[in-house]
RNA sequence: GCGGGUGUGGUCUAGCGGUAUGACGCUGGCUUCCCAAGCCAGUUGCCCGGGUUCGAAUCCCGGCACCCGCACCA
C-alpha cells in the first residue's frame, strides 16, 4: 500500500523522468557528473519556458505598457556594493583548525567566541564568505565584480535613462527577464533551488504620496486567496487596501496581476496563496512584502514571486554611492514662492583682489549656506584656506518661485521566479489515466504554454496522405505554428506521444481528405474530433492565440 | 555544510565476486481506415577515480550526483 508521500514521490520521479526523456529538463553537464544548483532546458523546456515569459510579457509589457530592458549579469563590485548585497549577502564563516571543517558562524557562537562543535575547541579562523559569484573584469587592472543576484540592480543604475525616455511622467514600469546568480550553499529540490535561474522582474516607480494604480478601481471586487492566521482567506483586492491588510493599491493590483498570470500559465488557482513577510525575514530592503506561493504534492508551499514594496532604498543607495541624479520631478499645480537668503557676489571687489582665483572663489561661496555664515568666511582653494573679505559679498532676502519639487521615487517590485513557476506548472497540469490497463500520461497544459501545438499525421502510411500531412506541416511552420509531422507506429501512439508532451490538438489526414480536402483535428483533452477544411486550419491556430490572450488579458 | 540512504541502456528493472536480465521506448521493415494493436530486425548500460582479487556492477576507500532529515534560503 502506498502512503500519500509516495504517492507524491511517485509522480514527482515520474515528471521528472517524463522530463528528461522527452526533452524538457535535465541536470546539467552530466556527462562530467553533474553540478549540484544547474539545470539545462531542452528542446521542448526551452519552448515551455519561452512561453511563460511571453505570456508574462502580455501582461507586463502589453497590459500594463511597461519597458523592457536587458542589462549585463556581470555587475560590478561599486553597484552591490551600494545595493547592500556586498554587506547583507555575506556569511561570516568559521574554519576549525584541526578538523577542517566549515560552519556558519553565527551557528557556533558561545559568548563571543566560537566553538567547533566537532572539536570543542576555539576557532579564530574566520573568514567573510558571499553568496554571490565573484568574478573579475579585464586583465591587470581587474575590477571586482559579482554575477548579479537579481536583475532589479541593473533597473536601478539605468534609472535616469529609463526616466527621461518615459519623459519624465510617473508611474512607469521597467521589466527585465534573465539570469540571476546565487553561490547557495545546498541546491536541493531539483529546479526549485538553483545557482543559476531565470527571473523575470518589474520595477514601477512611483510617487511615494501617490502609490495607486490607474486601474484599481476596475479590479477592487476581484478576490484573491491572503495567507492569514494560517487560513487562505479569498478577500477583494479593494477590500484589502482598505482595511489595511495590503499596504497599497498598487501591492495589492499586482498581486492580483500575479494570481491572473500564475492561472494563465496552468498553474492551478486553487494551490496558490499570498503570504505576507513577517518583520524578521524582510530583506534588506524592502519594507513591505507579500509571496505568491504555489503547492507543490512534493514540496509544500513553494515561494514563486515575491512582490515588494522597496521604497526608496535603492534609488536613494545609489545616489548617495555614485552622485548621479537618481530624482523625479513633481511639477507643483500652485507654483509656491519662498523666501530664501541668498548670497550676492560682488565681483567688482572680488575681482581685483584674487584675479584668477576669483572665479572659482565666486562658485564656492554661492554653495554655501548663508544661514550657516560665521563672522568670517574662508574657502578653500588649491589646498589652501582664503579669508573673504566681508565687504566682497552680502547676504540678500530673495523670493523665489519653486514650481517643482525633487523626490526619489519609491518602488513595487514583483518578481518572479521563472523555473518554480515551470516546475509547478509541469506538476499542475501532469495528469495520469489507464488505458486498456496501460498507465497513460497527459499534460494538460494550457494553449499559450504548450511547446507543440500540433501534431500532423497522416492516418496510414500511405504516400499520398504523407504528402498532404507534410505539406500541412510545412505551411503551420511557415505561419510560426509549431507543429510535429509523425507518421511512425499506430495512430494512437502518436496521439500518445503528443498528449505526453502538451500538443493541445493533432491533425490527421485520412482517405476522405483526397475527396473533400478536410482533415480531422483532435482535442487532447477531450480525444472529440472535428472536421476542418486544410484552408483554414492556420486561421483555426492563429484563433486559437489570440482567443487565449484575449482571454486572460480582458480584464 | 552535518547525519542517513541510493546510483545498472532513453525510462523502469534483474543480477550482489566469474564482464549483465527483462520490459517499455526508440530506429528500420511488414501490417494497419482514428486513440501506446501485431510480427520481424536493429539500437543503447554497470556514476567517476583508486584499492583488494586470477577476476569487481557486486567488497573496501575517495569523489560526484540524487533522495530523506538538520541547518541555510537577500
Amino acid at each position: 500500500m502506498k502512503t500519500e508521500d509516495n504517492m507524491s514521490k511517485d509522480k514527482y520521479d515520474k515528471i521528472i523522468s517524463l522530463a528528461k526523456r522527452r526533452g524538457i529538463l535535465n541536470p546539467s553537464f552530466e556527462i562530467y557528473g553533474g553540478v549540484a544548483g544547474f539545470y539545462s532546458y531542452g528542446p521542448l523546456g526551452s519552448i515551455i519556458k519561452r512561453n511563460i515569459e511571453n505570456v508574462w510579457r502580455g501582461f507586463y509589457l502589453f497590459r500594463e505598457g511597461f519597458i523592457e530592458i536587458d542589462t549585463p549579469t556581470i555587475t560590478p563590485y561599486e553597484v552591490l556594493k551600494a545595493s547592500g548585497h556586498v554587506d547583507e549577502f555575506t556569511d561570516l564563516t568559521a574554519i576549525c583548525d584541526s578538523c577542517g571543517r566549515y560552519f556558519k558562524a553565527e551557528d557556533i557562537e558561545k559568548d563571543g567566541k566560537y566553538i567547533c562543535p566537532v572539536c570543542n575547541r576555539e576557532i579564530k579562523n574566520l573568514k567573510y564568505t558571499n553568496l554571490m559569484f565573484q568574478t573579475k573584469i579585464g586583465v591587470g587592472d581587474e575590477r571586482r565584480a559579482f554575477l548579479r543576484p537579481e536583475t532589479a540592480q541593473g533597473i536601478f543604475t539605468e534609472f535616469h535613462n529609463l526616466y527621461r525616455f518615459v519623459r519624465e511622467k510617473l508611474p512607469f514600469g521597467v521589466i527585465q527577464i534573465g539570469r540571476g546568480y546565487r553561490n547557495e550553499i545546498a541546491p536541493r529540490q531539483g529546479v526549485i533551488r538553483l545557482r543559476e535561474f531565470s527571473m523575470a522582474e518589474a520595477e514601477i516607480f512611483f510617487d511615494p504620496e501617490n502609490k495607486k494604480h490607474s486601474r484599481f478601481e476596475q479590479v477592487k471586487d476581484e478576490k484573491i486567496p491572503l495567507f492569514i492566521d494560517d487560513k487562505i482567506e479569498k478577500i477583494s483586492v479593494g477590500a484589502a487596501v482598505e482595511k489595511g491588510i495590503i499596504g497599497n493599491e498598487a501591492l495589492a493590483y499586482y498581486m492580483l496581476l500575479t494570481y491572473k498570470f500564475l492561472m494563465a500559465c496552468g498553474i492551478n488557482g486553487d494551490k496558490i496563496r499570498f503570504r505576507q513577510h513577517r518583520k524578521d525575514e524582510l530583506a534588506h530592503y524592502a519594507r513591505e512584502c507579500w509571496d505568491a506561493e504555489i503547492y507543490s504534492d512534493r514540496f509544500g508551499w513553494i515561494e514563486c514571486v515575491g512582490i515588494a514594496d522597496r521604497t526608496a532604498y535603492d534609488l536613494e543607495s545609489h545616489i548617495k554611492h555614485s552622485g548621479a541624479d537618481l530624482y523625479a520631478i513633481k511639477r507643483l499645480e500652485t507654483p509656491q514662492e519662498i523666501e530664501v537668503e541668498k548670497i550676492e557676489v560682488d565681483m567688482g571687489k572680488l575681482g581685483p583682489l584674487f584675479k584668477e582665483k576669483a572665479r572659482v572663489i565666486r562658485e564656492k561661496l554661492e554653495k554655501l549656506d548663508p544661514s550657516k555664515f560665521e563672522e568670517e568666511i574662508e574657502v578653500e582653494v588649491d589646498g589652501k584656506k582664503i579669508k573673504i573679505p566681508k565687504d566682497c559679498y552680502r547676504i540678500k532676502r530673495v523670493k523665489e518661485k519653486v514650481s517643482v519639487e525633487r523626490f526619489i521615487p519609491h518602488v513595487i517590485e514583483p518578481s518572479y521566479g521563472i523555473d518554480r513557476i515551470f516546475f509547478h506548472v509541469l506538476e499542475h497540469n501532469y495528469m495520469e489515466t489507464t488505458k486498456k490497463g496501460e498507465e497513460y500520461r497527459v499534460l494538460k497544459l494550457p494553449y499559450l504554454i504548450a511547446p507543440i501545438k500540433t501534431g500532423v499525421f497522416p492516418l496510414v502510411s500511405d504516400e499520398r496522405l504523407c504528402k498532404i500531412a507534410r505539406d500541412i506541416h510545412d505551411t503551420l511552420r511557415k505561419n510560426c505554428i509549431e507543429s510535429y509531422y509523425d507518421e511512425s507506429g499506430s495512430i494512437g501512439r502518436r496521439y500518445a506521444r503528443m498528449d505526453e508532451i502538451g500538443t493541445p490538438y493533432c491533425i490527421t489526414v485520412d482517405f476522405d481528405t483526397l475527396e473533400d480536402n478536410t482533415v480531422t483535428i483532435r482535442d487532447r483533452d477531450t480525444t472529440e474530433q472535428i472536421r476542418i477544411n486544410i484552408e483554414e486550419l492556420v486561421s483555426f491556430f492563429k484563433g486559437k492565440e489570440s482567443e487565449s490572450l484575449y482571454n486572460i488579458l480582458n480584464y
